[in-house]
DNA sequence: GTAACTGCAAACACTTTGCGAAGCA
DNA sequence: TGCTTCGCAAAGTGTTTGCAGTTAC
């Protein structure tokens, strides 16, 4: 099967290089829109999902909210702000307990493939606003 | 508001504390079902929220299938089978690394409520049974 | 009696897919 | 030219919700 390098996938590739934070399906999608009007949603799943599968880019599946996307394929934490949704990298952890865990089930048969970790709570801005309006 | 003890919701509750393992909304539904044929999925979704909202069951969210329920309250570790979907528990963990994290992170101004912690991979039947195969 | 709850069905959000047309190699 | 990819729209999946009728307290 020859891969083809089309507009729309460069499209998708540059504006997944050029996002630091991580985006959406649908927000690449907007922003796909503004460089190519006519490019459509299922263009920009099917093309986030070529990138995952040739280990270009990184699926972060996030409980309650659509999948985001990581240009950084380094292995990494997040955190999810439950107040305004977004999707934050927790810098510099080392993961020794986690590997000390899956070093363990493979012991007992078990083939791990990946460790998932995600912290979930309020992101500095928004729990400073959350104090300051009393609410919740 | 007056909270109610429908049939339904005991069906429910009975179902959950049954059931040592993690189903989901749907294999809940299937067996209330068998035991009361007219109880619809939208009561059923209802009261498995009302027992989350209520501290009695967990929701753990699993990225790419639906959300499984789990009666067991204590904090532990999910390892997710990629082959047959089932999801286990991981027994014995100790969390320092991500209760370090945790501290760390509410000294940069977070606040933290909850950390998820997901092991992807195949379980000893599935890893076994690959092996057999050769498949993948 | 009354308001929380139910069953039903429609709506919802996100994602995938079938199809005929378009365009890269 | 041929086969991958596209745009479009419809279908799929898991979940929530509006409503009129029911039921626990």
């Amino acid at each position: 099967m020859q891969v083809r390098n089309t507009q729309q996938r460069k499209l998708v590739m540059d504006l997944m290089r050029g996002n630091l934070s991580h985006p959406t399906a649908d927000e690449i999608y907007a922003l796909a829109r503004r460089k190519e009007p006519r490019i459509s949603r299922g263009t920009v799943y099917r093309n986030l999902h070529f990138l995952v599968e040739a280990g270009e880019i990184a699926r972060i599946s996030v409980p309650g909210s659509p999948d985001h996307f990581d240009s950084c394929l380094a292995e990494h934490h997040h955190l999810h702000c439950r107040r305004c949704g977004r999707l934050l990298d927790v810098p510099g952890v080392v993961f020794s307990l986690e590997q000390a865990v899956a070093a363990s089930l493979a012991r007992s048969g078990f083939v791990i493939e990946g460790v998932g970790v995600i912290f979930k709570g309020l992101c500095p801005d928004c729990s400073g606003a959350a104090s300051r309006s009393c609410e919740e």
